[in-house]
DNA sequence: ACGTCCATGCAGCGACGCTACATCGACAGC
DNA sequence: GCTGTCGATGTAGCGTCGCTGCATGGACGT
């Protein structure tokens, strides 16, 4: 019972399929179909089921592949255990972020990390539809998503979630605006507005609806954009109004943010590892990094 | 960082060489040798240093010896978890016992095993002196071992022990003899015997010496014989006697075993397994059998 | 019905790990 | 002292295993 193919059997399942989790461990479908075919023979059950033009796993290939972390787990530990006799923790941490957090967070987090030397940062921004986030962990170690801070089911997926800050969302109005001078506003106030939302399945858009219920009407969505710097500068121009992150967001001169009275809206912003890349000493020095500067944030 | 090699890591640490963990592998010295070249290449430390002509683990192959054990660990949960959808367990566990326990559980081990079905069971008796008990781990799944009862540190070496049983030891002495009829025999009784015992450093060898510090005077051992067998031919025919356990000896026409009072002298049969081993089903079922077949034993 | 996408079989090649043998150092015996 | 043995470690050569590349077959959408 290999490793590597325990490894590929959680990648396919995390990545819902062969190509995909091929991609992921820099491998042709070919060689991962190989390793599900001899992983199955010697588990002596079918781990995985067609259905569709794509697969599935099996339950017990469900069960293997939960194994398959704990497996994961204890290796890396392995790896952690003589790396505490090879001195402070070195290497490279593969750190992933959607673009506001990128913004807010990466700059500082490189600082932070190049003042404690022989640590080595790969960053990359990646803002994907909210199911997606999980799945992220398998090409980078810390993956910073967001998502709705209430009612919100979490991660699935057997991630390790580590909560970065619980960021408010402001009314983004354009600096001109009669409500520009408001110190809050009530969700009636902004009732008939144009909006300009994040696109569908984005973890903000959600929040958007839930005021839309309180006010009893859907709000009318004109723009559908996901970069925040961009809705900025569609808010200051007057095309409508926007639900925008408070920290992450607001540099525009055009723009001012003005608090939403009445109704909890809010994003949390997390970062999520995969268990084995959690026991690498790395990571968890960058994750310690990244909890202290989100929480020099929150209070700055 | 390959778990082949964790495995050998741990090898050599047990067998306390390349060449003795080569055997146990079933590779050559050189393979063995390697394959520990490698790891601590890529664990960045040295794991091994020379000692004499042999060599012994630095603590940080002692470190990654004892996170190998939790690879394995992992590994063969991972293995159980597809077995459990696989049906009722089925292979071939290897199973050790010194020559008594051989005699009193093997038979009785077999039958209800065989009343299972699926499960098959090699066997096979080594008798070795107590510091090497654990060792045989490595070579067998199930190890059943013997040690004093009394003031006893146990077993090292990162094995799971099951105890069995705590089989008292009486004296046996020759069936003529104006001791055989007597219901016990006190410290002061035998003192002045001569004695036929084990080889020193196997397990029972203390409980004798620890008996001749009650009366006082160092027993004169007359022979070093290991088979009880033997002991009780030896006895029967007056060449000394001897302290044997009471439910695995006793069989010959010419011995009685009289129990010993004053002096608490038992020993202690526990069965030993590897982590790794334990987490396999079959094994599990193994000792299971193993346990209550003692049980009955010890009532019976 | 056709094109596309995805998983899977098969041939061929490369790489890795093993065996066999030689070497070197350490201990015991004469 | 020297010699013989044992144990660990390098080196050459070979076998095997797993990967790539390509072709096949089934499933969905147009």
């Amino acid at each position: 019972m290999d490793v590597r193919a325990l490894e590929t059997l959680r990648a396919v399942r995390s990545q819902g399929g062969v190509t995909a989790a091929a991609a992921v461990l820099h491998l042709t479908p070919s060689a991962v179909s190989q390793q599900l075919a001899v992983l199955s023979r010697d588990a002596g059950v079918p781990l995985t089921e067609r259905v569709g033009r794509g697969l599935r796993l099996t339950a017990a290939g469900d069960a293997l592949a939960d194994a398959a972390v704990d497996v994961a787990v204890a290796l890396e530990r392995a790896r952690a255990a003589c790396a505490a006799f090879a001195g402070s923790p070195t290497g490279t941490v593969r750190v992933s972020a959607f673009q506001s957090a990128a913004w807010m967070l990466l700059p500082g987090l490189l600082t932070r990390v190049a003042a404690r030397g022989g640590i080595t940062v790969e960053c990359s921004d990646e803002d994907v539809a909210q199911d997606a986030f999980p799945a992220l962990t398998d090409r980078h170690d810390v993956v910073v998503a967001h998502r709705p801070a209430e009612a919100d089911p979490g991660w699935g997926g057997g991630v390790r979630v580590v909560p970065l800050l619980r960021e408010p969302l402001d009314v983004a109005v354009p600096a001109g605006s009669p409500l520009a001078g408001r110190v809050a506003l009530e969700p009636a106030d902004v009732a008939g507005a144009d909006w300009i939302a994040v696109r569908e399945g984005f973890p903000v858009a959600r929040v958007l609806a839930d005021v839309g219920v309180r006010t009893g009407t859907a709000p009318r969505v004109v723009q559908r954009i996901n970069d925040f710097h961009v809705v900025e500068a569609l808010v200051a121009a007057g095309h409508g109004i926007s639900l925008l992150p408070r920290y992450s967001s607001g540099g525009h001169p055009g723009v001012r943010l003005v608090p939403l009275a009445g109704v909890r809206a809010g994003r949390q912003v997390d970062a999520l590892v995969r268990p084995d890349a959690a026991e690498r000493r790395v990571v968890a020095v960058v994750l310690e990094e990244l909890v202290a500067l989100a929480g020099e944030l929150r209070r700055g």
